[in-house]
DNA sequence: GTGTAGAAATTGGTTGGACCATTGAACCAC
DNA sequence: GTGGTTCAATGGTCCAACCAATTTCTACAC
């Protein structure tokens, strides 16, 4: 058979260009996240299509956690939009939460020893302020309730991601963030979890604050790893506690 | 038509509850990928809503890449559906340059390498061998035409994220794949580009096999690196070409 | 004036029915 | 067999209502 390509044609994509129209509007207001946006009916008449097809396209936009739909009060814009976004839904199916958990935590190894040591090399002063600004506060905050708040926690790291010089970092750990946080409705009855996890964080911004990448991210996969070790320390606890 | 049962809606939330019921049909029947669901208009006989709840159900769906609609055909599940799936939708924007290509090989280093170790640990002799007929594919081309072929080595490299036993670093990485080349419309200029990654795809799969994660990690830093100077060198073609 | 309960308007959610566009299979002429 | 034609099935779009949650306004009591 002879090769050649030819790209499948499109006829009727109502819809898409339903959504590539009200990209561009959201870009040309310059409505920011948390704004509303024109109710569905306005929208059909000003598109010229009919309200179902707005709200198809509207449902594929909150599938995708952009926009926030409130009934009786209206549309609400949920995160940035730009015309040359890429959309990917990760999906994770099967196995029981510790299997989740585990997987989640394997990508946040692989990204955040990178991310720490691209952080050792490109961070500058005012970065490595913030970063130990929110360093200091988590470290407040453990001594004062003794116990990590996984709260100030997460402001350090990502104050670290933000200033590796690559914003998808930011973004896929913190899809990564919180798909481990869905997992986590049952604390598998581990206490002090993370605890473990507490030194890792000031040797880890030792590394950084010196400029060393390998030292980074050495100390980086350490603090991973005693997250995983009580990751599995809960498992242990569990299978042990369905025995009786 | 093979005879199922699917119980009525109860309250509101329809289309949620739409689409848990759905997900619990397509357990009960073992529908697999590529097998046709029932049509929008018996779902909606069946689960005693209208038709247009439905199609909002499916269009969440379609949005999440489960299901892909063919007007004039029918709905056909694109992807193994189950009841404990977790969504977490990623939407990454990025610069349309060299510097949005270096960020996603940033990216794809990490997981990369995370997963090539990974790999190296867990694959068993079927993955193993699944894994080497796609290199053989791939050196075979390579051969012939003298030249990568992005199709084979994609192909080559998918098998390991595959029998990594995660998920998450295949539906990543594809993302970082596609954003790749949506950057990718302008080759730089660089001819025989991905030509000096040759050799480190068998010298990485060798480490895999000898079930040598560290080894593993180390080759596939190298490949990436021989991709990231390709890159770089067709930065620096550019910015010549931009001076004359 | 102030506060609050209730009415009215607004807005997303759902329904049912209609028609269009595409697909695929059955059928037919050649 | 090849190439049309017909026709039923199916997803895509549209319309005009009505429902349910929310917000806004208003009238009334104090």
């Amino acid at each position: 058979m002879t090769e050649f390509s030819l790209p499948p044609i499109q006829t009727t994509a109502r819809d898409d260009a339903v959504l590539k129209a009200l990209a561009g509007f959201v870009m040309r207001e310059k409505l920011e996240p948390g704004e509303r946006l024109p109710t569905e009916r306005i929208l059909a008449e000003r598109l010229k299509v009919s309200r179902n097809t707005v709200r198809e396209a509207l449902t594929r936009w909150e599938g995708l956690g952009l926009v926030e739909r409130r009934q009786g009060s209206g549309t609400y814009l949920k995160a940035a939009v730009s015309l040359d976004m890429l959309h990917m839904p990760l999906t994770l199916a099967g196995g029981n939460d510790f299997t989740g958990l585990m997987r989640t935590l394997e990508i946040r190894r692989a990204l955040e020893a990178e991310a720490a040591a691209l952080c050792a090399i490109r961070a500058d002063e005012d970065d490595l302020a913030e970063i130990e600004r929110k360093l200091d506060i988590m470290e407040e905050e453990f001594l004062s309730r003794a116990g990590m708040s996984s709260e100030e926690d997460w402001e350090f790291h990502q104050a670290i991601y933000r200033a590796c010089g690559n914003p998808l970092f930011e973004q896929i750990i913190a899809a990564m963030h919180e798909l481990f946080h869905r997992f986590w409705e049952h604390p598998l009855g581990v206490r002090d979890f993370g605890h473990a996890s507490f030194p890792y964080h000031r040797t880890m911004f030792n590394c950084i604050a010196a400029h060393d990448p390998e030292g980074a991210r050495a100390e980086a996969l350490k603090l991973i790893a005693t997250v995983e070790d009580d990751l599995k320390r809960g498992a242990a606890n569990l299978k042990l506690s369905d025995r009786k």
